[in-house]
DNA sequence: TTATCAATCCCTATAATTAATGATTTTACA
DNA sequence: TGTAAAATCATTAATTATAGGGATTGATAA
C-alpha cells in the first residue's frame, strides 16, 4: 500500500556529526533511499517529530536522551506511535522500548546486517519498561553525590539539613540498588545527570 | 617534493565502525584521496605501525588508547615520528601530543574545517608532556576504588592489609590531585582503567 | 654505594557515612 | 477529603574513611 511517488521518511538524532555521517553513508550502502532529516540534539528531535509529519523510521544515538533514558524514549514513543525506531548505543545501555538496538561496538558486518534487517522487518510491537523512580530532590542529591559532594556540602548547597540528605541517599541506593559511590556514579553519567568535567 | 604516482599514506583508528565510515565519507568529501588502512583496537595500531612504513597521517580516537593515554599516545609517537597525528575525542580528553585535536561534538563546519587545514598545515613540532606518575600497584587499588570496594575488600583482593590500602589512596589522591571516590572514578574511567559495566 | 622509590605495614585521632527507626509537613491525585 | 508519596528533620550506634604521623624492605638508577 505504498505510494511510489513518495520516499520512505527517516529521521537521524545524533549528537555526533561523524556518527551522522556514519550512518548516512551506510544508509545508501544499504540502499535506503528516504527523505532524510537530521539532528544533534532532544529539543530538536522533538520539534521536528511535532511540527512534521511522523518518519517512517527514526535512528538515534542513546547520547542525546534525557534522563531517565527510558521514560524519555517512552516520551518519544508517543510522539511518533507508527515509526519502526532504532537506537545505538554503547554497552551499557539500557535495551529499551525500540525495534532495533545496535551497540557502537559492533563491526561492519554486524552493522551492516543490523541495518539490512532493521528496514525489511515488520514493525513490532512496543515493549512495556517501567520508567525510573527516582524523584526530584533524590536525583539533585544523586547529581551532587556524583559530583564528588559529601554530605555536609549537599545539604549546604541545597538548603536542607544533613540528616534529610542522609535519608534522601538511603531511598537512592534502596531504589536504584546502588551501594557504592562510584556506582552512583557511573548511573549518574550513564543517565546524562552529570557530565565528567563536572566532577571535582 | 612528493611523487605523484604514491598516494597518502593515512591510517584511521577507531573503535567504532559508524566513526571510521563518518571519517572515511569526510576524507572523500574534503577530496583527500589516500592508500588507507583502518582498525580497531590499539593492538593491531601497533602492529600496523611495527610492520608497515610510517603512514603520512594517523587519525584515531581517544578510545582506544590505553591507559595512561598521554603515555600511550607518547609510545605511538615513537613509533611513528613522522606522522601528521590527529585526535578525535571526547570533551575531557587531555590535549596532548598531536597536529591536531578534534572534539566529537564538533558540527559540520567546524568538522569539515578542521578536516581540511588538517591535510593543509604544516606539521608542526611534538609538545612534550609528561606523563602519568601512578605507579603499578597503585593503578590496581584505583581500579579497585572505581569499582565500587571498600578498603577493606580492596585489602583482600589484592592480598595487602588495609593499612597498605590506606598508604596507596593516600599516594593517589595526592599525585591526582582527586579527593573525590566520585572523580576517581570518572579519572579510571576517562582512562579505560574500569569499564562502566563493570562497576557494582 | 648512596639515594630514591615502590610496596608494604602500623598508630592515633577525627571526620564522614550507614543502618535502623521514627516523625512531621506538604503536595498531588483519585 | 482521604490517601500516598515526597520532602523534611531527628536520634543512636556502628562502621568506614581521612589526615597526620612513622617504619621497614627490596630494587634500581646515579
Amino acid at each position: 500500500m505504498e505510494y511510489s511517488d513518495k520516499k520512505t521518511q527517516l529521521l537521524i538524532a545524533s549528537d555526533q556529526y561523524l556518527n551522522r555521517l556514519g550512518i548516512k553513508t551506510l544508509l545508501s550502502v544499504v540502499g535506503v533511499e528516504s527523505d532524510l532529516k537530521e539532528t544533534n540534539n532532544l529539543e530538536e528531535l522533538i520539534d521536528l517529530l511535532k511540527n512534521g509529519k511522523d518518519p517512517d523510521y527514526l535512528i538515534l544515538s542513546d547520547r542525546i536522551l534525557s534522563y531517565p533514558q527510558k521514560k524519555c524514549l517512552e516520551n518519544l514513543r508517543k510522539q511518533c506511535p507508527t515509526c519502526k525506531l532504532m537506537v545505538i548505543g554503547g554497552e551499557t545501555m539500557c535495551r529499551c522500548d525500540c525495534e532495533k538496538f545496535i551497540s557502537y561496538s559492533c563491526d561492519q558486518k554486524e552493522m551492516l546486517e543490523q541495518f539490512q534487517n532493521f528496514f525489511l522487518e515488520p514493525k513490532s510491537l512496543a515493549i512495556n519498561v517501567e520508567s525510573s523512580i527516582l524523584s526530584e530532590r533524590e536525583i539533585e542529591v544523586l547529581k551532587a553525590i556524583a559530583l564528588g559532594l559529601a554530605n555536609k556540602e549537599i545539604a549546604d548547597r541545597l538548603y536542607i539539613s544533613i540528616h534529610t540528605v542522609i535519608s534522601h541517599r538511603k531511598n537512592i541506593t534502596s531504589k536504584l540498588g546502588i551501594k557504592s559511590i562510584s556506582g552512583l556514579t557511573v548511573y549518574a553519567l550513564l543517565n546524562s545527570l552529570i557530565h565528567a568535567d563536572e566532577v571535582k
